[in-house]
DNA sequence: AGCATAAGCGGACACGGCGTCCACTTGACT
DNA sequence: AGTCAAGTGGACGCCGTGTCCGCTTATGCT
């Protein structure tokens, strides 16, 4: 087994992690750069460097707790987001809908520091959804699931999401709106 | 009135925009540098931001033509594509679609050159895109037309169309997607 | 044709972020 | 206390950006 992590070198992790969202949700995450983080944080770009790539990897690695509960529930939780067989693929969607409008709120400083543009499409947690919306469309006798499952995520880009609540959109409209999309696309 | 272009002006800027839009077809868009587009047009970096101020406007400047086409056919064409009476908003959604899919399949590239992420929300092009389809929305009696009309628009990121025909997924698939899109949202 | 002028040209330059590297420090284990 | 690997941090080289300015060349006028 790996042998456990050094002290200092837990405490540095901390540092840069808060340090990182202070600064996403104060800035813009695009023009964070690194030096930042680790001027922020207190530590040299060397350290900095031992365990985060990139800007993307902070990022994650800040979302990884809030995206693993939401995945949590989506395997084992209960009512209409978990796998319950008596709910109709549709309200399942809808659920989920509700839950990553829920983390965009909260969150969308991070998705847009994690991963903007095609990188997105390539991330462990997108290909967790699409599985996810893949397997109600199939459960819907939907005609072409690998596509639709994309096309059903695509309004949530993180980019789109900003982009409306910059508008004054509330979080209820775009649920709302996505509501509409479950039930007229899987809807029996 | 301005005065005219020089004639080496002209024959530079031609030079630059055959020599960009190869570079963009031939390599990954995002990896185009402005230093290498100068080098392949044999003129010198001043030369190249006098009237290009980064890589995203040459790409436009390459796209305008095409999508020009696609306004002015949605303003003044024949068929569902124009302002067609008599077609029912799902039906000129679909025929939008199709345009779109053609467009991606041919220029995705320049696309993804264009603007990728949050900026390609903010371009002049999206904006008629989203008029247009608000209109649709509108005209289909649609709840909240200012929201459906981007959440309509998301499966036509660009880099979600390379992610599909990265994938092996043919233009027919992702139209049939939208075509179904189309039906199911602005349907009667 | 010759000239004056402004438009155009292009390379040198400074800046800033990136990612690496390595000499030094610090914590963990005996 | 001693050993040694893990960790640290800043200096360094690289690359792309965008600007600036002295030189060149097209154009229109005489």
């Amino acid at each position: 087994m790996p042998p456990a992590e050094r002290a200092d070198a837990a405490r540095n992790r901390l540092k840069v992690l808060r340090a990182a969202e202070q600064l996403f949700t104060t800035r813009d995450p695009a023009t964070v750069t690194m030096e930042d983080i680790a001027r922020a944080a207190g530590v040299g770009r060397g350290t900095l460097y031992r365990r985060y790539p990139d800007r993307a990897s902070i990022a994650r690695a800040l979302l990884d707790a809030h995206e693993h509960e939401i995945q949590e529930q989506l395997l084992r939780g209960e009512g209409p987001l978990g796998p319950d067989p008596a709910a109709a693929p549709a309200e399942r969607l809808s659920a989920f809908y509700s839950a990553m409008v829920r983390l965009l709120e909260r969150h969308s400083h991070l998705l847009l520091g994690a991963e903007t543009g095609p990188a997105r499409l390539a991330t462990g947690a997108y290909g967790f959804w699409r599985a996810h919306v893949r397997m109600l469309a199939v459960a819907a006798r939907a005609e072409d699931p690998d596509v639709l499952a994309d096309q059903l995520l695509a309004p949530l880009a993180p980019e789109l999401y900003r982009h409306h609540r910059d508008r004054g959109v509330s979080p209820e409209r775009v649920e709302a709106g996505l509501h509409l999309l479950a039930r007229r696309m899987l809807g029996g």
